[in-house]
DNA sequence: GCCGTTTTCGGCCCGACTGTTTTCAGTCG
């Protein structure tokens, strides 16, 4: 039994309950038990506790019994017989929930979009009790924008949509202080909207000069302790902004950085002590409200270091708080060793990318240009990877401050074969291997490239080893547990590329490579100087995967680089 | 549906806003 498939059923029967109305306890019971299983490292056959998991119940036990005895579940059977499955995207439609399209459905028959258009149309909708003229009309815009709204943005396209809200923010003199929150704050490699805490004494003028500021296309909800707008950025996004005080600060940062799971073990952490989170404060025993001057403040005070944004997941990080020290950190990390010059498809010069690292305080580097094989990022030949080698060794005495070594990213092509011939790869400190051609082979092959690169002694890394680029393609579908067990056979290096294109290895597939042996290099694959800022989001990522210092090699010293890579 | 050192039933995180209501249910985050 696949566990994916097992998730996947435990969350299809949530849906389908959600969807017949059914009480949203139980509904997360369901949820719950897929959670469970999500976060448990451990492949099925490992599991033989399963059935005594916390979470996991008699109702849920039976479905995962059911899946492992005969590889379906008669609950989600019967499930998809009674709800038809046009139903699931009615809860895409804002405003809608299980609750009131199980009345939909019940009282009207209504079972895909379509047939609640119609309803609306006719106005069947407002007929009923519970609806309303306002929320047919309002259904029946929702219904309209539906094609033409994503759902969810990649990390790199948030970065630009936060870029252009603060500017606004900062010309609005009645707000002393605010910062971004949400999955964005916790480094998420996908928002569905943008959140920002908002510090303000006179919320209605901020409210109303916001109104007129930001490029609202419609407004959600306008109270004085929140706005709600829909906003038409490059994309049309949803950004909801709280307005708390100066107290209430750090309290509301941190509900509303969330995650949801992390706020309900803090939760219930306070709850067994007696008091109350909410994003106002900690409410005492007496009803006296504490606030904090910072979020250190507020997880001192349940006697807890400072859980960062992006560790704050799934919940378990509080368990994991004796790991906080030994996690790599941006101040740890002395090298890049993937970037790109103007010999392939970069935008700088070799001695400009120098320049660039050593201003991030480097000790070393690696210059790795596209092989000949990629034409269209004008790859380099044997001929001109070796004239670059020599170039390279001629700047470097230029820099004592900072060991440039020459390497390449070198193509595995489509037949599995490398692209440079063993004796070119001699003479480089640094390989990387890496596939930018025919994605779509069956996974097979492309293990067989994959592996045809790892069994070479020259290479090094392997670089963005999924190819997947966020929110845009999946990239060549590896079977990455498998790749991972060649990593630790071979002892070569999986790349974390740190691009918020890329982010590639998952975080999942970072934890798991770390608990194999299996080293981790995060790397931008600058392509210009600036890009090599984008170190800082690769190590936000890795730290979301618990990566540990010492197995990452950007953190070792230039010595240990070099006597256990590149001289290896 | 799940859970339990305040335990086998009663609560499950909690508050804002909206719309449909005359005091609150539903949705959302």
């Amino acid at each position: 039994m696949n566990k994916k498939v097992m998730i996947q059923t435990l969350e299809k029967i949530a849906l389908y309950m959600e969807l017949l109305g059914e009480n949203h306890f139980k509904v997360g019971a369901f949820r719950k038990a897929a959670n469970v299983l999500e976060v448990d490292p451990r492949s099925l056959t490992e599991m033989d506790d399963i059935l005594t998991l916390k979470g996991i119940g008699k109702g849920t036990g039976a479905v995962i019994q059911d899946l492992m005895d005969k590889g379906e579940s008669d609950l989600l059977n019967e499930l998809q017989e009674t709800v038809p499955a046009g139903m699931i995207p009615l809860l895409e439609i804002p405003g809608l929930g299980g609750k009131r399209i199980a009345k939909l459905h019940e009282a009207l028959g209504i079972d895909s979009i379509e047939a609640l258009k119609e309803a609306c149309e006719k106005n069947e909708v407002s007929a009923l009790p519970g609806f309303g003229k306002k929320t047919e009309e309002k259904l029946l815009h929702e219904i309209g924008q539906l094609a033409e709204r994503k759902t969810s943005f990649p990390l790199w396209q948030m970065v630009k949509f936060v870029a252009e809200v603060e500017p606004i923010l900062d010309e609005i003199e009645e707000i002393s202080k605010y910062s971004v929150a949400g999955s964005f704050r916790r480094t998420k490699e996908q928002s569905s909207d943008m959140d920002f805490i908002i510090v303000t004494d006179t919320p209605s003028v901020v409210r109303e000069k916001m109104l007129k500021l930001l490029p609202a296309i419609e407004t959600i909800a306008a109270g004085d302790a929140k706005l709600s707008v829909t906003l038409e950025l490059e994309e049309i996004i949803d950004a909801d902004f709280r307005f708390v005080t100066d107290a209430q600060f750090a309290s509301a940062l941190h509900h509303f950085t969330g995650s949801k799971e992390h706020n309900v073990k803090m939760r219930q952490l306070a709850k067994s002590r007696g008091e109350k989170i909410s994003e106002y404060g900690v409410e005492q025993e007496d009803g006296t409200m504490l606030t904090f001057e910072s979020e250190e403040d507020f997880f001192a005070h349940f006697n807890l270091p400072f859980i960062q944004p992006n560790l704050r997941q799934d919940g378990r990080e509080l368990d994991r708080i004796d790991e906080l020290d030994g996690l790599v950190a941006l101040s740890d990390i002395r090298g890049d060793f993937h970037m790109h010059t103007t010999a392939s498809d970069g935008g700088y010069s070799i001695r400009e990318m120098a320049d660039a690292c050593r201003t991030r305080g480097y000790s070393h580097m690696v210059i790795t240009d596209h092989s000949h094989y990629l034409k269209v990022a004008n790859g380099l030949t044997p001929e001109r990877l070796l004239d670059q080698l020599k170039e390279i060794r001629e700047i470097n005495e230029e820099y004592p401050d900072i060991e440039i070594f020459s390497g390449t990213e070198m193509d595995i092509l489509p037949d599995g074969t490398l692209d440079f011939d063993d004796e070119v790869l001699d003479q480089l400190d640094f390989v990387i291997a890496s596939i930018h051609s025919s994605f779509n082979q069956p996974q097979e092959q492309i293990m067989e490239r994959l592996h045809s690169a790892m069994k070479n002694p020259h290479v090094d890394l392997i670089a963005h080893p999924t190819g997947r680029l966020i929110g845009k393609r999946d990239g060549y579908n590896p079977d990455v547990p498998q790749l991972i067990e060649w990593a630790a056979k071979y002892g070569k290096i999986l790349e974390l590329n740190a691009s918020p294109h890329r982010l590639d290895l998952d975080k999942e597939y970072l934890e798991m490579a770390q608990q194999a042996g299996v080293k981790i290099s995060i790397n931008t694959d600058a392509h210009a100087t600036e890009q090599l800022e984008l170190m800082s989001i690769g190590v936000e990522y890795a730290q979301k995967a618990w990566l540990k210092k010492e197995n990452v090699v950007n953190t070792w010293s230039l010595d240990r680089f070099k006597q256990e890579i590149v001289d290896k």
